[in-house]
DNA sequence: AGACAGACCTGTGAGC
DNA sequence: TGCTCACAGGTCTGTC
C-alpha cells in the first residue's frame, strides 16, 4: 500500500494531534505485526511529550522527550485520527492516545507493518542507518543515480526500488517514473547515461510531489489521517492500466512480473 | 557485492 | 453459493 507520498500524507494528518501533545496510553490490541511492538513501549510512551512528528522513507517518526518511536504501514497499515472513541475493529491494532483525547488508531490487516523503538538517535536505528538519500532532497539526483549504478546489471527498476539508492519509491511510482522518462523498467541500471538519469531523477520527484499534493493513491484501502482516500489513482499512466492505450501512442499498456512485482509500461514509449 | 527467490499475513476478485 | 487461485501499496533474509 503505502509508498512515500502516502506515508507524508498520513503524517501531515496525525501531526497536529501528536506535536506538543502529551501521550496518555499506548493501547496494544495485537502485538504480532512485522516485529513485535515492544513490551515495554506502553510504560515508556505513557506521559511522553511528542515533540516532532516526522518521517524518514516510509518510516514516520514519533519523537518524543523519551526517544522516538517508528511505525511503518507496511503493504496494508494506515494511521488516523478519532476524535471521539469508536469501537475498534478486527484489525485495528493499537491505539496512541493523546491527553487531549485523541485517538491515533493504526489499523493494518495483513500485519507487514511495524511499530519500533528507536531511543534517542533514530538515524543509527539498524531500519534507518543504511538508507539512501530522501528522494526530494538535494542530495538525490541523476548524478547520484548514475554514480551508484556503474556496474550493475540488474533492472533499473529494481534499482530505483532499492531503499540504499534511494528510499521511499515504491511500486507504484517506480512504474509511473520510468514512463515520464520513457525508460524501460528492464533496462540494466548500468547501462542508462548521466543525462537519463538526471531526466529520472526530476520525473522521481515530480511524480512523489504531485502524489502528496493529491493526497496519495488509493487503490483499495489507503487512507490518510482523516480516514478519506487520495486523488492521485486518476493521475496514474501506467500503473493498473494494462491493456488499456498509453497515453503517450495508445499502444496497449504492458503488464510484466520484474522482481517478482507486477510492471506497467508501454514498450512503445519507453526505451 | 549484487542478484534473485522466498518469506511474512489477510483480503478480494475472478473463474469454475 | 462456495471453492481455488492469483494477486495486492514492502522489505528483510538466505542462497548462489
Amino acid at each position: 500500500m503505502p509508498e512515500l507520498p502516502e506515508v507524508e500524507t498520513t503524517r501531515r494528518g496525525i501531526a497536529p494531534y501528536l506535536e506538543g501533545q502529551a501521550v496518555q496510553s499506548l493501547l496494544v490490541r495485537e502485538s504480532r505485526l512485522r516485529w513485535p511492538i515492544p513490551a515495554h513501549l506502553t510504560s515508556t510512551l505513557a506521559g511522553a511529550q511528542v515533540l516532532q512528528v516526522s518521517r524518514r522513507g516510509k518510516f514516520l517518526l514519533i519523537q518524543t522527550d523519551r526517544g522516538t518511536a517508528l511505525s511503518h504501514l507496511g503493504m496494508s497499515g494506515s494511521l488516523r485520527v478519532l476524535t471521539r472513541p469508536e469501537a475498534p475493529e478486527k484489525h485495528d491494532h493499537f491505539d496512541l492516545i493523546t491527553d487531549a483525547g485523541s485517538i491515533i488508531r493504526y489499523r493494518d490487516p495483513r500485519r507487514f507493518g511495524a511499530l519500533l523503538w528507536a531511543g534517542e538517535d533514530h538515524s543509527t536505528h539498524p531500519m534507518i542507518a543504511r538508507m539512501g538519500p530522501e528522494p526530494l532532497s538535494d542530495d538525490f539526483d541523476g548524478q547520484h543515480l548514475f554514480a551508484h549504478s556503474r556496474g550493475r546489471k540488474g533492472a533499473v527498476k529494481n534499482f530505483i526500488m532499492n531503499g540504499e539508492i534511494v528510499v521511499g519509491v515504491g511500486n507504484i511510482y517506480a512504474c509511473e517514473s520510468l514512463f515520464s522518462a520513457a525508460i524501460h523498467p528492464r533496462r540494466p541500471a548500468g547501462r542508462i547515461s548521466l543525462a537519463r538519469y538526471e531526466l529520472l531523477a526530476d520525473e522521481i520527484k515530480k511524480v512523489l510531489a504531485k502524489a502528496i499534493e493529491m493526497g496519495g493513491t488509493t487503490l483499495r484501502d489507503f487512507v490518510n489521517g482523516s480516514g478519506q482516500a487520495g486523488y492521485f489513482k486518476q493521475s496514474l499512466n501506467v500503473y493498473d492500466r494494462e491493456g488499456q492505450p498509453c497515453v503517450g501512442c495508445a499502444k496497449p499498456i504492458r503488464r510484466e512480473v520484474i522482481g517478482q512485482r507486477s510492471t506497467y509500461f508501454c514498450a512503445g514509449c519507453q526505451r
